[in-house]
DNA sequence: CGCGCGCTCGGG
DNA sequence: CCGAGCGCGCGA
């Protein structure tokens, strides 16, 4: 037999298959050792002292396909070597197949995406335990009368079925040696698998649907569609109705995944599908260790779970026979990959649920405006949940004018109605989010006599001051610099903090407010990776009375307490030169304002802006995503943007700039080529420095395009997929940000 | 990706 | 003439 054999090794030049003999117990899917490239030369003296060969040089591989015969001179073909494990189904070989066509990446890198990362380290191992349980026949067996502690082990093993010998062990010492000797109890050597949720298991509760939410799940089940988007309002409980649908689908044998954004895996949220689903459900996150995570991995490839939720990269998860896939916050922005391969999750779903022929869920309160346009285009069925559940009204949003604040002669950062409420929430002990989405203290720091302002030496962005560590930090690569006295450009004395950042909010706080306690979540006060999580347990545990922070603290979490969201310079996000920044506003302002209120009382919002006549805001104040998507949708298409329209940019970076530029040049007249060629596809053509001129050393040009017509997106890829030297080229499709 | 090969260049 | 350095192409 032979195996058709992609060697792991992410590089275009030996992105294909490479045959090897091997016998018939080798399966596809499968990851094996295979000699590769260069072998050790041996020694030409044949059996002298220095005879000896040196060990071939081995390489793992993957097992696309097996065949009988090859079309590669048999006498060249090399055997197989160790066949690893088999991490690999039928489904995710096409799949993987698939992404590496459509994105152009070598298939290796696709592979990779299906494996945990701990399999291809190797740093952790599967772990095998002794389990014991009762002998079929220990009733006969003779017990000395005397023996208490044996009694006692048949007694636990009575009650509980079977537990590990090692527990055993600790708790009734030689007696379970005793009765193994007189073959009272058997043991079994097998698979343990870590598991991070042990102990929370059991009560498999269903709720009672209301009369929307079982229309909602009848909707999915009843249409003929793939895709069902489900536009509910927030508290409209969306939840239920996915995990109805995946109970349906493990009800019937299949398993399902579920696919939230990072941020919204609280242990609230673990914790509650683990009461659901029991052991069932496996959850792939980055809080777990590397053991853990890959035995969570390894019980849905032994189909012990069938349930994977997790982040963006669960849409991976080796599950086989798919129900249901449900995407909820469909409009996130973690569901797209910034690194290659550039996959978009919605993408790879979709071919996933057509594999396995199921359906597949997106759900959202503020849709993404591609997403909503296809909803009514008819391409997805469409379900609104226009209800909140207990038909508790949605907070007030109060539009604050801040010029007229400034004019009035107030500098700070909150207005008037901000401060009176933030007063009153204090009074009555509830609680408050502010929220700003800008972090450390000011914006930046520039000298008031000549305009200078810091930079960063290797990210050509400006500097944003932190005043816990007094010092000026790079947003973009956490470079750090020391405050300047005098101005480095004009030697002025002068240096002004311009802009408010989370840290300044709190100072400010602290001078109004002396006796709140303030709670602060950015970037900088969530490092770890549960640091985040500490943040909101003492907020929710109500140890602070205000919860100053970026949009971490939009996402999904429930506050009882809070009856107030400020949201400070609501336009800042407003004016990114980007096609989407009108959307994310909304979403953004959607989402803060549902942090307010609570059972009895809706709470409100105060929502600051320079702008209150912007309709985004208007809108979003309004809760009218409908009034939103009208405008935005028409304006899209008045200015020939996505979805009209497809935005490509093919990045050129590099440390070195002029091998950078040279590259570009090269990529610039190919594509311009194409571009005089095809001048209907195009709608915008050109040529530059990105936004930002520099990241981490790299310089960075790019070729920007806007395709009327996206048939020329092959022949982009095509013209881009030479090598340079010192260089990296690649394409984007509508990137989530253009910086 | 890592290796071996052959070509080139500079030093002796 | 030799050794180090580099670019190229190969791997089944």
């Amino acid at each position: 037999m032979v195996a058709e054999v992609i060697v792991d090794i992410a590089r275009s030049e030996v992105d294909k298959i490479f045959d090897y003999t091997c016998d018939g117990s080798v399966a596809a899917g499968s990851r094996v050792e295979v000699p590769f490239g260069a072998q050790g030369k041996s020694s030409p003296v044949q059996g002298s002292l220095f005879g000896k060969t040196a060990p071939p040089k081995t390489v793992t591989g993957f097992v696309m396909r097996v065949k009988e015969t090859s079309d590669y001179p048999a006498e060249k073909l090399k055997p197989i070597g160790r066949v690893l494990d088999r991490p690999l189904t039928e489904e995710t070989l096409e799949l993987a197949a698939k992404i590496a066509r459509r994105y152009r990446v070598p298939m290796a890198l696709c592979l990779r995406l299906f494996l945990p990362p701990e399999l291809r380290a190797g740093k952790v191992s599967e772990k095998y335990r002794n389990y014991v349980r009762l002998a079929p026949n220990y009733a006969q067996v003779e017990i000395k009368k005397g023996a208490r502690r044996q009694q006692e082990l048949i007694a636990y093993l009575e009650a509980h079925g079977e537990e590990s010998s090692a527990a055993l062990g600790k708790m009734f010492g030689s007696a379970l040696a005793a009765l193994t000797g007189r073959g009272a109890v058997v043991s079994e050597r097998r698979r343990a698998y870590r598991d991070p949720y042990r102990g929370e298991e059991g009560r498999r509760e269903t709720k009672v649907l209301t009369a929307a939410q079982r229309n909602a799940v009848d909707a999915v089940l009843g249409t003929e569609k793939t895709v069902t988007l489900i536009h509910g309002v927030t508290g409209s409980g969306k939840t239920e109705v996915y995990l109805t649908l995946i109970a349906r689908a493990i009800a019937e044998g299949k398993s399902a995944i579920f696919l939230v954004p990072e941020i919204s895996l609280t242990p609230q949220m673990l914790s509650q599908l683990r009461a659901r689903f029991g052991s069932m459900a496996a959850i792939l996150h980055s809080g777990l260790s590397a053991g853990e995570r890959f035995d969570e991995w390894q019980r849905l490839r032994d189909g012990v779970a069938r349930i994977a939720i997790g982040a963006r990269s669960a849409i991976f998860a080796p599950v086989e026979n798919v129900g249901v896939i449900v995407i909820d916050e469909e409009h996130d922005g973690s569901y797209s990959s910034e690194t290659a391969p550039r996959y978009n999750t919605f993408d790879v779903a979709y071919l996933r649920a057509r594999f396995n022929r199921c359906k597949m869920v997106l759900g959202s309160a503020t849709p993404s405006v591609e997403t909503y346009r296809r909803a009514e285009e008819g391409q997805y069925a469409l379900v609104k949940l226009p209800e909140r559940i207990n038909a508790r009204p949605m907070p007030e949003v109060h539009l604050i004018d801040m010029r007229r604040e400034v004019r009035r002669g107030n500098p700070s950062p909150f207005s008037a109605a901000l401060r009176e409420g933030l007063q009153k929430c204090l009074r009555q002990g509830n609680q408050a989010i502010i929220f700003l989405n800008r972090r450390g203290y000011s914006q930046t720091v520039l000298c008031r006599d000549c305009g200078y302002f810091a930079k960063c030496s290797q990210c050509d962005v400006s500097l944003t001051y932190h005043s816990e560590e007094d010092c000026l930090k790079c947003h973009y690569c956490g470079a750090r610099y020391r405050v300047p006295q005098v101005c480095p450009s004009c030697g002025g004395k002068h240096i002004g903090y311009v802009g408010t950042g989370t840290q300044r909010v709190v100072y400010e706080l602290k001078k109004l407010f002396p006796a709140a306690r303030i709670l602060r979540m950015d970037m900088d006060t969530t490092s770890g990776k549960e640091g985040h999580l500490k943040i909101l347990k003492e907020f929710s545990s109500h140890k602070a009375d205000f919860l100053v922070g970026t949009q971490m603290v939009a996402k999904g979490h429930d506050f009882p307490l809070v009856t107030l969201v400020g949201i400070l310079d609501a336009d800042m996000s407003l004016h990114f030169a980007d096609y989407r920044s009108g959307e994310r506003t909304f979403q953004l302002v959607t989402q803060v304002a549902g942090r307010s209120g609570r059972a009895q009382d809706p709470g409100e919002v105060i929502l600051q802006t320079y702008e209150p006549e912007n309709y985004i805001l208007r809108f979003a104040a309004q809760y009218d995503y409908e009034g939103f998507y009208r405008h935005e949708i028409s304006m899209r298409e008045a200015t020939m943007f996505p979805p009209f329209a497809r935005i490509v940019r093919v990045m050129v970076t590099g440390e070195k700039e002029d091998a950078a530029l040279a590259a570009l040049k090269d990529v610039y007249e190919k594509l311009r080529a194409l571009f005089e060629e095809k001048r209907d596809c195009f709608l915008f053509f050109n040529r530059m420095h990105s936004p930002i001129k520099r990241i981490k050393k790299q310089y960075r040009y790019q070729v920007l395009m806007r395709l009327a017509d996206s048939s020329v997106l092959e022949e982009i890829y095509a013209l881009t997929a030479e090598k340079y030297k010192d260089v990296l080229v690649y394409v984007e499709e509508n990137p989530s940000n253009l910086s």
